[in-house]
DNA sequence: ATTAAAATATGATATTTGTCATCTTTTAGT
DNA sequence: ACTAAAAGATGACAAATATCATATTTTAAT
């Protein structure tokens, strides 16, 4: 397995902030994991005792609700730390996570880097740094869903797919996730979202392949609704 | 005005960890801020240099969506703490906060207290843990604005704030809000917070005596729908 | 390549929620 | 205590979204 110093991975979050030394300890202490499609890599609930550092592939944080829909909370993909919140407290996880497509990811587990947390300043800003911005966006999303249509909600987390994970040479989004997912995503009936994904298909806004879709005009997303 | 070594309401937030030294310097460096109910503490958009410590008085944090409407985020009361992002980002801040009531509150400039934050680890790590606590709030919030109906998540709002901040001596919750303020925490239109709230009362399951509230059947909200 | 299962698509209809209009009650300032 | 303004209440209707039913297409396992 490559080492945490040499990997590039980190470079992307919060573990950039740790010494060389430090980084070996992780290294020499973490264990690789591969999840398949659609597997659970950890159940809302669980006690986590550690965290995983994605490395390739892309996965769903989500939460049960009580009328028994999954709600996805948030999309995270290589470089993306799970787990963080288990770092901080004792507390059973409050999220699931569940791959998307095959990922790779390397477990750390808390006992050992629970340490820098408390000594590594550096690297506790940097905790810090990105639970806010977690915090931030989720704030963000909740205004959405208090405020916004299916419609517009829909629009949004197509730029956003389109804009933080990039498309790959055709143009389509690098990210493919089903219907229900995205209705999932943005918080509405798996009909709803197919139906509007329709809609913006025959207005050309957007083009699909199989599950893949290419945004055609971004600007009509822009001004929605 | 009172030293922050010998103010209780540190006690409720992440100040109960810094030594007595780092208090004593906190306290001679902070502000008293009072403000009038309605008046606005900041802005979305602003640049905070600190943070705001509650000692009474409610305030709420809201985010202005693009339909012009406000939704709120949070409830803060005594012992809360307004701006923590501001210590972490030298972003703006993405939230306003709005008095509820006439409130009392320290302002501790930031310069002041990145110090204890760099170097106090029990400190960031309080900090850290409140801000993960804040997150696991906001993405619960998510999932009702996203999954439950306005009915269900006015129920909840309304438990959550007898659980959390209480009632007075009548059984009246001890928060008093218009009809507005809880439409924009549920996310729906006034006229559809004021019909829930009438329905309600119509079957016995709250009663109020001008803008407060008493929960007369918490099962039933706990049930709701 | 075949086939069962899963995902996507779409119509019909019910339910929820928003909007606009109007009226009543309460609140706050003089 | 008086009065204008704000908040609360409610009906009528429109719009958005969910639900149910069913058909079609795609995917994945043999």
């Amino acid at each position: 397995m490559s080492k945490c110093e040499s990997c590039i991975v980190r470079e992307f979050n919060s573990l950039k902030s740790l010494s060389r030394e430090e980084l070996m300890r992780v290294s020499a202490c973490k264990t690789g994991k591969v999840f398949k499609k659609g597997q659970v890599i950890f159940e809302e609930g669980e006690t986590l005792n550690g965290v995983y550092c994605v490395k390739s592939g892309v996965c769903k944080l989500t939460k049960l609700s009580e009328n028994g829909k999954d709600q996805v909370v948030k999309l995270v993909v290589k470089g993306g730390l799970l787990g963080k919140r288990s770092l901080v407290t004792e507390q059973k996880t409050n999220l699931s996570a569940v791959a998307l497509n095959d990922m790779e990811m390397c477990f750390i587990p808390k006992s050992e880097i629970m340490d820098d947390l408390n000594k590594n300043p550096k690297f506790t800003m940097d905790v810090l740094k990105t639970m806010a911005e977690d915090l931030k966006e989720s704030d963000q999303s909740l205004v959405s869903m208090a405020q916004k249509s299916v419609k517009r909600r829909m629009a949004e987390i197509l730029m956003y797919i389109h804009d933080n994970f990039g498309t790959d040479d055709d143009g389509y989004l690098s990210i493919v996730i089903s219907r229900e997912d995205y209705a999932s995503i943005v918080g509405t009936a798996t009909e709803s979202a197919i139906r509007i994904l329709s809609q913006f298909k025959k207005e050309g806004i957007i083009s699909t392949k199989g599950k893949q879709i290419k945004i055609e005009d971004y600007v009509a997303l822009k001004w929605m609704e």
